[in-house]
DNA sequence: TCAATAATGCAACAATGTTGCATTTGTTTT
DNA sequence: AAAACAAATGCAACATTGTTGCATTATTGA
């Protein structure tokens, strides 16, 4: 039996392994050292930071007002993403690649160590909501120990 | 076949039909004016409000710094709970129970009127986090369209 | 009713986020 | 490669949100 059904090619961007200038590149944005300098920090840290982490890493280069601006930038561009734990922690995180809606996956917050990881590859469920309601977006936050803090006790 | 299992009677207190009076008293707290009107309310819309929403309707008995106090005090008391949408709008709301824990069911965000709706009798479901991690709570968010909205549309 | 204790509200502060505008930087065109 | 253009930066100044010390006031239990 021969399949008749053509494939439909999605060009999916990865923002993991990609280069900062390239995702600005692609993404008509300018390459500004502030930019290129959050884009990397993200990569290389893996996880979501809050902007005083950032700051220290930053160093000189660091100003909260162009902070906050490159923020906005990024979010617009999908690029990024933002978390927000316990109602006062806000994190910014890389997104997994162009085509992951900002919200449409599960985040875990280590109690312990405080950090915050995209679960990418977890599923998020079908909830039953009641009646009438129509459910479009969904964020999922989990709060519990993480795998190397479980690995330490 | 008889069980020999004896039930384990177990005293629930159901914030939304109680006096805030009584509320107060069962946990110790005393009864103030700002404490008893937040309550009431609460109770009276049944939503989640925002400080804003809150201040108008409190008029002249609201005090910013008072109301953080009370706020805290009540969060303390876990007699409410607080919800943040967007990472930028913090919304009060009452607990359903004595026995539910803050932050253990679903929140429903409405996309049209912003309402927060608590869906108490929605059940959460079980992830599929990856190995190593150890899930112990969990928010949930989701965006939508509410029953009021999708009825007038 | 009075004393003990906790809540209130003022001032003052701290942290977080925003806006206007002159200057600088990145990009495009010649 | 230099000029011209547009967009990003960073300063000042402001707006919003949340916190703390302390004197005053309200609640509660004796």
């Amino acid at each position: 039996m021969v399949s008749d059904t053509f494939g439909i090619f999605v060009k999916f961007i990865f923002y993991r392994k990609m280069n900062a200038v390239d995702i600005l590149k692609e993404k008509g944005l300018k390459k500004t050292a502030q930019r290129i300098m959050l884009i990397n920090l993200l990569q290389k840290t893996g996880i979501s930071l809050t902007e005083g982490e950032i700051k220290s890493e930053m160093g000189d280069l660091y100003d909260r007002i162009t902070f906050y601006r490159t923020v906005q930038t990024l979010l617009d561009a999908n690029i990024i993403h933002r978390i927000t734990v316990d109602n006062i922690t806000v994190k910014y995180a890389l997104n997994h690649s162009d085509h992951n809606h900002s919200e449409n996956h599960i985040h875990f917050f280590c109690k312990q160590c405080h950090s915050v990881t995209c679960l990418e590859n977890a599923a998020i469920p079908v909830y039953d909501i009641p009646k009438g309601f129509k459910s479009e977006e969904c964020e999922v936050l989990i709060k519990g120990i993480c795998d190397k803090c479980h690995k330490l006790s």
